[in-house]
Parts: structure tokens; C-alpha cells; sequence
DNA sequence: CCATCAGTTAGCCATTGCGCTAAGTATTTT
DNA sequence: AAAATACTTAGCGCAATGGCTAACTGATGG
């Protein structure tokens, strides 16, 4: 189960930095961590046909990094805020490996395994 | 001159997010994150023609996330530290908005969403 | 009611991404 | 010199991405 739930993660991971590496849907991710916002709302700023937009608001949704609801006629959108956890989780691992270690060319393999960082 | 620079940073976290949206590439990175390593000692664990692999090596390269140089016939890769940078940087201006105001504005949506999906 | 507004659905199209094989180049190694 | 090693280049195929238009649904305002 513990395998399945890094399997998750990693999945996971995968739909989050595919998420972050289009501009308007970063954009969108900085807007809304101002405050919550409609979809024309937020389209309002980017030169897109408005279904355009939406793939990108769907896929911010499913991979969780916002989360919206309609009233009425109106979807309101909000930023999700654990959805960039996992990304920091990942960085923050990644920086823990080669923290300490200097980059010698031609080294040995490293002798000292760094103890986990127990976050 | 600086928009330019702006423009590129931006550009610049779209081949990032691009890259590490791939598992292969992000294992690559882990990998390195321990110590340099030649192209065939990284493709070992994969299982994918050696073509398919060095796409991937060239993509974390252009992308100024790892480094490479050949000497003889072996070429060794190592991490470009440098490389994971603009990703600390984005992320921690994201949370820098969302830090301290979240509460109030995010709530009400939150609050709407509880009374209408009641699961 | 009727029009407008805010999304939504359906489907098309060009480009990119990620895998493959086959064949080539440049070093070692034997 | 010949063979093996370690990539490299070229090109193919298919699925996913990111844009579009046209037409539709379901509120809301006059």
C-alpha cells in the first residue's frame, strides 16, 4: 500500500510540473494566490478563446492545484494550497541529496549516506 | 532590457516545469544528486533504447538542469545546482502571496463547496 | 418572455513529446 | 587491424498538448 501511495506521488508529481510549465496556467496559479476569482475573470487578461482557457483551468483542477465551484451561472476558482506540497516535498529532498557534498570531478562514490532529513 | 530578462526567466520555467514533469528525467536528476555519472551508467536502470534515454540527457541539458562533458568516448553528466533555482524562486514568491491572507477570502468558497457537493 | 451572460461541449487542426530501429562515428581494447 | 564499447544521428509512428470555431445549456436582467 505504501508502494501504491508513492506510485501516487510520483504520478502526481508528474501532473503538477506538467500543470506549472505553461505560462497561463502559472499566471492563473499566481493570480489566484491572491484571492479567488471567476473563470472570465481570470481568462479576462489572455488573448484565448474561452474553451481555451477552460482545458487549462481543468487541468489545474484535476491535477489539484486549484479547486472552483459554480453558483448560479458563475465558477468561482480558488488556489488549492497543498496542491504545490509535493513539489516542495520533491525540491526540498533534492536539495537534501546534494547539500554537504562537494562536486569533485572524478570522485568515488559517496562514502557517507546523509541520514534523512526527518521533515 | 529588463522585460527581456523577465520574458526569459519565464521561458526559463516552462523548459524547467517541462522537464521535470518526466519520471525518467526527474530520477535523473535524483541520480545525480548523489554524484556524477556517465550516459550508461544513468541508462542502466531504464528500460528504453539508449536514443530514447539521450533525449532525455539532452532535454536536462538544455534546460540547464544538469551538465555534461565527454572525455574519450564516455560522456559524464553531473547536476548543475544552479539549475533548480528559478523553481525555489517561483515557488516561494507563490506561497509569499498566499502566506498571511488566506484565510478570509479563500473561505467562502470553501464554505459553499462543503453545503454543496456534501458527499 | 426574450436577450444576454457565463460557461460548456464537440470536434478540428498543427505542433510537440516520447518511444522505437537502423546505421554511423569515434575511442578503447585485444 | 579487428572487435567491442559508448555514444550519436537520422528518421519513423503515435499519442498528447494547446490552440481554434460553432453550437449548446442554464442562469439572470430588462
Amino acid at each position: 500500500m505504501i508502494l501504491s501511495l508513492m506510485a501516487n506521488q510520483i504520478q502526481q508529481l508528474d501532473g503538477i510540473f506538467q500543470a506549472l510549465s505553461d505560462p497561463t496556467r502559472r499566471a492563473v496559479v499566481g493570480r489566484l494566490g491572491k484571492g479567488p476569482a471567476s473563470i472570465s475573470d481570470l481568462a479576462q487578461p489572455f488573448d484565448m478563446a474561452l474553451p481555451s482557457f477552460m482545458k487549462h483551468i481543468g487541468l489545474l483542477e484535476t491535477t489539484g492545484l486549484i479547486r472552483t465551484h459554480k453558483t448560479g451561472r458563475v465558477r468561482m476558482c480558488a488556489i488549492e494550497k497543498n496542491g504545490l506540497r509535493a513539489v516542495e516535498t520533491w525540491l526540498s529532498a533534492q536539495r537534501a541529496l546534494w547539500e554537504g557534498r562537494t562536486d569533485r570531478l572524478e570522485q568515488f562514490v559517496t562514502k557517507r549516506q546523509r541520514k534523512d532529513t526527518a521533515s
